[in-house]
DNA sequence: CTAGGGTTAG
């Protein structure tokens, strides 16, 4: 196709005629091949475009940026375009509007409407901007101002600009209405609507949105049946009612009606659809559609493919989500990253989750709360932290927000890092970052893990609401401290509350009472579950097993009515190991080594419940079995905190700046041990991964490593905080008392299970006599 | 009117 001989106005058909990206693509390309690009009027034309087909921003801004010379129709369009994108890109809108300033163009008050509306919730700032260039009369300015006021709030603004208004437009009795429904002023949205002098079909939407807003589906549903003349919109509106408050079969059946009518879908309609069928968990439905659109050749918008390659990535269907994204090609946006992103971190595929975060041409928050929740949920608390370092200290990156927050604050009370929490915590109050009930049940999860129960019970009495997870939080807090009595006494108090248990909050109060040794509480409360799974079982077994009664627990075993998992044996193993019951250990050990033959612990436990009877033949044949089958014990992390910072061991590890100093810190105790007269007890055996550290004390498990750190740089009256990220062992456990009895400090070491408190030579958990 | 991110248990 060749421009060359073609007049302004069937450029400008041809233009209207272009109905995908590509086609755009191809007419910018002959634009530039036509050397038009530099005409404004083409420019704009071609903006325009972007704006009607929902081009992504980068290559929108790309068009812009290559004319050299942009008169005041090219910022408009290009301003049309930001405000049609419907999220904010502030930022965006400044620099044009700098820009605009600077290019010696007369402005008219026109574009002010424009510039406002395109900043999105940002447009507000403007406002004291209009107002010091005394345009804040103009009725149109005034229109964009109070359209804002009532989307972004204060809705008191809006409604007083709306009272002083001497003509309203009927998209101004929308705009408030629409205003009032956002910060749920149901009255005020009805009383409008009774009084207005005349409506439109928006109207009627407006108060279907509404009243779907407030969760009220048979009102909403009641107005849209009374809409005169339905547009598309309108059925979407009606979709998206029901696709949101989870109710997508009624989605769907109101599709089937939809297709019937006279109105057809449009793009939207179909990201809905999609988006219906994908929390339907209904795969083959979706893909029905799918092979439907396809069939029909129905081009999908990007943001319609944005809402198929989530439904691939939460089906598990990586490739396909993969396949949509690499096919947006440059139609991708901020959205389309972030649901990939997600898509990656899901599976546990960090690697290239953050191969994507680093590649990506423009991250918002939501890019980097996907990061840094992908890092907190797969168990790297650490790198979640140093990225929400990296995301404060970014210039031009995003602020952080409440749900930034929340997983951070998770990550600090995995780590048990208290000073990190609390810095963490100054930030939520200097950026005024209000935290919802999420946020208060995060806080309390990083007081418990702190060991600040204080903390913990205050955060949790100051919430207004709680929920279940609130309750579960603190439940499980209580528990890893032994605190039985107070969890069950929680347990009452939410059922007071109306707040329903659910299988978590059993869990909990079950793992309490067993930490606690409270046989008949525990009992009680499991003989209450209506349908006990089973992890119940599990902790059940945990209980009864703890305080002996490993008979009746096999028995609970042999009848349990669901099948028995890998958790069931391994509280039966750890009984047998505390009551050094050879049978039953036996007998859960074999059935173990079926269900998960490469967990080292179970080989462990069996191993030192021989051991623990002399039957040194059967510990070697247990060894033996591991290297056959190829397990390697698991060696864990020890971390302590100083000065804001991590310091991490691990076993065989000499990579700490202080490890000299440690290691010759551990020599000295171990001969300050042997002279008080603590001999290696032959229990814990298997310790081939420390054959290289013979010559120090029993073996050098990472918590020692740790805590002799702590001993070198903390002051004498400093209590020691630990972390492990497996459970600590007996025989550590043992050094873990004579080192706080010789060096008369006390000791908090938290393993992966509860709490330990040494001082003077005595441990205050009650698992280890 | 539409797409993406958060807390708890063993």
């Amino acid at each position: 196709m060749n421009f060359g001989h073609l007049s302004m106005s069937q450029l400008d058909s041809l233009a209207c005629k272009i109905s995908n990206l590509s086609q755009l693509r191809q007419f910018h390309a002959q634009l530039i091949q036509n050397s038009l690009h530099h005409h404004s009027q083409w420019v704009s034309l071609l903006i325009s475009q972007c704006t009607r087909l929902r081009a992504p921003p980068p290559y929108t801004r790309l068009i812009f940026d290559s004319t050299p010379r942009p008169d005041i129709h090219v910022f408009i369009s290009m301003l049309k375009y930001y405000s049609n994108l419907g999220s904010a890109h502030f930022n965006q809108v400044v620099s044009l509007y700098q820009k605009l300033q600077c290019c010696d163009l007369r402005i008219g008050t026109f574009v002010y409407p424009v510039l406002i509306k395109s900043a999105g919730s940002k447009g507000i700032e403007f406002h004291a901007h209009v107002l010091k260039l005394g345009l804040a009369s103009d009725p149109y300015i005034r229109n964009a101002i109070m359209g804002l006021y009532a989307k972004y709030g204060p809705v008191e603004n809006a409604r007083d600009v709306f009272a002083e208004m001497h003509e309203r437009t009927l998209a101004d009795w929308n705009n408030m209405i629409f205003g009032y429904w956002i910060w749920g002023n149901k009255a005020e949205a009805c009383r409008l609507f009774d009084i207005m002098p005349e409506r439109n079909v928006v109207t009627w939407t407006a108060m279907v949105t509404g009243y779907a807003r407030m969760k009220d589906l048979e009102n909403a549903r009641r107005y849209f049946d009374e809409i005169p003349e339905k547009n598309v919109v309108s059925w979407n509106a009606m979709l998206s009612a029901y696709a949101q408050n989870r109710f997508p079969e009624e989605a769907l059946k109101l599709f089937d009606d939809m297709m019937n009518s006279r109105d057809q879908p449009n793009e939207t309609t179909w990201a809905i659809v999609i988006s219906a069928c994908s929390s339907c968990g209904d795969c083959s439905l979706a893909d029905s559609f799918v092979q439907k659109l396809n069939q029909k050749r129905i081009h999908l918008s990007y943001f319609a493919k944005t809402a198929l390659l989530d439904m691939y990535a939460k089906r598990g269907s990586l490739q396909a989500a993969r396949q949509v994204f690499d096919e947006l090609g440059v139609s991708r946006n901020t959205v389309t990253w972030n649901a990939m992103i997600s898509a990656y971190t899901r599976v546990g595929d960090l690697a290239s989750a953050r191969e994507l975060f680093d590649k990506m041409p423009e991250r918002d928050v939501v890019t980097w709360n996907s990061m840094i929740s992908g890092y907190a949920q797969n168990g790297q608390s650490a790198l979640a932290i140093d990225l929400f370092k990296d995301m404060i200290t970014a210039a031009d990156d995003p602020k952080p927000d409440e749900v930034t927050m929340v997983s951070v604050i998770s990550a600090c009370g995995h780590l048990g890092a208290l000073d990190i929490g609390n810095w963490v915590i100054g930030i939520v109050r200097k950026n005024h970052i209000k935290l919802s009930i999420s946020g208060y049940n995060s806080l309390i999860f990083l007081y418990s893990k702190c060991g600040s129960m204080d903390d913990a019970k205050r955060t949790f009495q100051e919430m207004t609401t709680r929920d279940v997870v609130s309750y579960n939080t603190l439940i499980a807090g209580f528990a890893a401290h032994g605190h039985g009595m107070e969890a069950v006494k929680l347990l009452s108090k939410m059922k007071g509350e109306f707040v329903e248990p659910d299988r978590v909050t059993y869990i909990v109060i079950l793992t309490a009472c067993s930490h606690a040794g409270m046989l008949e509480e525990g009992w009680k409360v499991f003989e209450s579950i209506k349908a006990p799974d089973a992890d119940h079982y599990a902790c059940v077994i945990d209980l009864l097993g703890r305080v002996g009664k490993l008979d009746e627990a096999k028995k609970i075993i042999d009848d349990m009515p669901k099948e028995p998992h890998a958790g069931v044996y391994g509280s039966l193993l750890n009984a047998s190991r505390i009551h050094k019951r050879i049978d039953l250990g036996e007998f859960a050990a074999s059935t173990l080594f079926e269900l998960e033959p490469h967990n080292s612990g179970n080989y462990i436990l069996l191993s030192n419940i021989y051991a623990s009877a002399g039957r040194w033949d059967d510990v070697v044949r247990v060894r033996e079995l591991m290297r056959k089958v190829g397990v390697k014990k698991a060696t864990g992390w020890s971390w302590v905190e100083y000065k804001g910072k991590l310091h991490k061991f691990i076993v065989g590890d000499r990579s700490h700046e202080r490890s000299d100093d440690v290691y010759r810190l551990l020599a000295e105790l171990g001969r300050k041990m042997r002279n008080s007269g603590y001999m290696a007890d032959k229990t814990c055996v298997l310790r081939d991964v420390e054959e290289e550290e013979k010559e120090e004390m029993v073996g050098t498990h990472s918590e020692k490593l740790a805590v002799c750190f702590a001993l070198l740089v903390t002051d004498a009256e400093a209590v020691i905080r630990v972390v492990k990220n497996l459970r600590v062992c007996w025989d550590c456990h043992t050094a873990m008392k004579m080192i706080s009895n010789l060096e008369g400090r006390k000791i908090i070491l938290r393993d992966n299970n509860r709490f330990h408190c040494f001082s003077d030579g005595i441990c205050s958990c009650g698992d280890y006599w």
